[in-house]
DNA sequence: AAGTAAGAAATTT
DNA sequence: AAATTTCTTACTT
Protein backbone atom coordinates (compact mmCIF):
# COMPACT_ATOMS: atom_id res chain seq x y z
CA UNK A 1 0.00 0.00 0.00
CA UNK A 2 2.78 2.70 -1.26
CA UNK A 3 -0.24 5.23 -1.18
CA UNK A 4 1.19 8.60 -2.58
CA UNK A 5 1.78 11.10 0.12
CA UNK A 6 3.37 14.31 -0.33
CA UNK A 7 0.05 15.34 -2.12
CA UNK A 8 1.83 19.11 -2.47
CA UNK A 9 2.14 20.51 -5.58
CA UNK A 10 5.38 20.42 -7.55
CA UNK A 11 7.11 23.30 -8.59
CA UNK A 12 6.03 22.62 -12.20
CA UNK A 13 2.54 21.87 -10.82
CA UNK A 14 2.49 25.86 -9.49
CA UNK A 15 3.19 27.10 -12.51
CA UNK A 16 0.24 25.13 -14.19
CA UNK A 17 -2.27 26.13 -11.11
CA UNK A 18 -1.03 29.92 -11.50
CA UNK A 19 -2.13 30.07 -15.25
CA UNK A 20 -5.62 27.97 -14.68
CA UNK A 21 -6.64 29.99 -11.79
CA UNK A 22 -5.91 32.84 -14.15
CA UNK A 23 -8.94 31.98 -16.44
CA UNK A 24 -11.67 33.89 -16.14
CA UNK A 25 -14.95 32.13 -15.13
CA UNK A 26 -17.40 31.16 -18.35
CA UNK A 27 -14.30 30.88 -21.33
CA UNK A 28 -12.02 27.61 -21.87
CA UNK A 29 -9.15 27.14 -22.80
CA UNK A 30 -6.81 24.50 -24.36
CA UNK A 31 -4.31 22.41 -22.72
CA UNK A 32 -2.13 24.06 -25.02
CA UNK A 33 -2.94 27.48 -24.57
CA UNK A 34 -1.46 26.83 -20.89
CA UNK A 35 1.26 25.01 -21.92
CA UNK A 36 2.30 28.23 -24.27
CA UNK A 37 1.95 30.61 -21.31
CA UNK A 38 4.75 28.19 -19.55
CA UNK A 39 6.68 28.92 -22.47
CA UNK A 40 6.17 25.47 -24.17
CA UNK A 41 3.53 24.46 -26.34
CA UNK A 42 4.50 21.15 -26.12
CA UNK A 43 4.16 20.82 -22.27
CA UNK A 44 0.23 19.61 -23.20
CA UNK A 45 0.54 16.56 -21.79
CA UNK A 46 2.30 17.59 -18.84
CA UNK A 47 -0.22 20.21 -18.21
CA UNK A 48 -2.98 17.56 -17.96
CA UNK A 49 -0.45 15.51 -15.68
CA UNK A 50 -0.15 18.58 -13.44
CA UNK A 51 -4.25 19.06 -13.51
CA UNK A 52 -4.72 15.48 -12.73
CA UNK A 53 -2.64 15.54 -9.62
CA UNK A 54 -5.10 18.41 -8.64
CA UNK A 55 -5.26 19.28 -5.16
CA UNK A 56 -7.72 21.59 -5.14
CA UNK A 57 -9.75 20.76 -7.76
CA UNK A 58 -12.66 22.85 -5.78
CA UNK A 59 -10.25 25.96 -6.21
CA UNK A 60 -8.55 24.87 -9.34
CA UNK A 61 -11.42 25.20 -12.64
CA UNK A 62 -9.52 21.86 -14.23
CA UNK A 63 -13.02 21.86 -15.94
CA UNK A 64 -12.32 25.05 -17.81
CA UNK A 65 -9.63 23.59 -19.25
CA UNK A 66 -10.23 21.37 -22.46
CA UNK A 67 -8.32 19.76 -25.39
CA UNK A 68 -7.04 22.20 -28.67
CA UNK A 69 -9.86 20.41 -30.84
CA UNK A 70 -12.92 21.38 -29.09
CA UNK A 71 -13.05 18.13 -26.81
CA UNK A 72 -13.98 18.07 -23.54
CA UNK A 73 -10.46 16.41 -22.96
CA UNK A 74 -10.11 14.16 -19.90
CA UNK A 75 -11.90 14.31 -16.17
CA UNK A 76 -10.55 12.43 -13.81
CA UNK A 77 -14.37 12.35 -12.32
CA UNK A 78 -17.03 11.52 -14.36
CA UNK A 79 -17.05 13.12 -18.33
CA UNK A 80 -20.49 14.24 -17.84
CA UNK A 81 -19.52 16.00 -15.32
CA UNK A 82 -17.14 18.18 -16.98
CA UNK A 83 -20.00 19.19 -19.05
CA UNK A 84 -22.50 19.85 -16.20
CA UNK A 85 -19.57 22.03 -15.37
CA UNK A 86 -18.95 24.05 -18.33
CA UNK A 87 -22.79 24.45 -19.07
CA UNK A 88 -23.33 25.79 -15.76
CA UNK A 89 -20.87 28.75 -16.67
CA UNK A 90 -23.03 29.14 -19.51
CA UNK A 91 -19.74 27.30 -21.98
CA UNK A 92 -21.70 25.72 -24.97
CA UNK A 93 -19.89 22.83 -26.52
CA UNK A 94 -19.43 22.31 -29.77
CA UNK A 95 -17.61 19.48 -29.70
CA UNK A 96 -18.34 16.05 -27.52
C1' DA B 1 20.93 8.17 -7.32
C1' DA B 2 19.50 6.29 -11.89
C1' DG B 3 16.33 4.20 -14.78
C1' DT B 4 11.75 2.78 -16.28
C1' DA B 5 6.76 3.41 -17.14
C1' DA B 6 2.61 5.96 -17.80
C1' DG B 7 -0.17 10.21 -18.60
C1' DA B 8 -6.61 14.21 -18.94
C1' DA B 9 -2.30 16.52 -25.59
C1' DA B 10 -0.21 18.82 -29.48
C1' DT B 11 2.23 18.78 -33.54
C1' DT B 12 3.75 17.15 -37.94
C1' DT B 13 3.57 14.41 -42.12
C1' DA C 1 -6.06 9.79 -40.22
C1' DA C 2 -1.76 7.87 -38.21
C1' DA C 3 2.51 8.22 -36.15
C1' DT C 4 5.63 10.88 -33.64
C1' DT C 5 7.20 14.20 -30.35
C1' DT C 6 7.51 16.37 -25.94
C1' DC C 7 7.58 17.18 -20.43
C1' DT C 8 6.62 15.97 -16.11
C1' DT C 9 5.76 13.00 -12.18
C1' DA C 10 5.73 8.31 -9.66
C1' DC C 11 7.48 3.96 -8.68
C1' DT C 12 11.14 0.59 -8.77
C1' DT C 13 15.85 -0.99 -8.45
Amino acid sequence: MTRRRWEQSTPFEERVYAVVRRIPRGQTRSYGWVARQLGNPRLARAVGQALHRNPDMRRTPCHRVVAADGSLGGYALAPGRKRALLRSEGVVVLKI
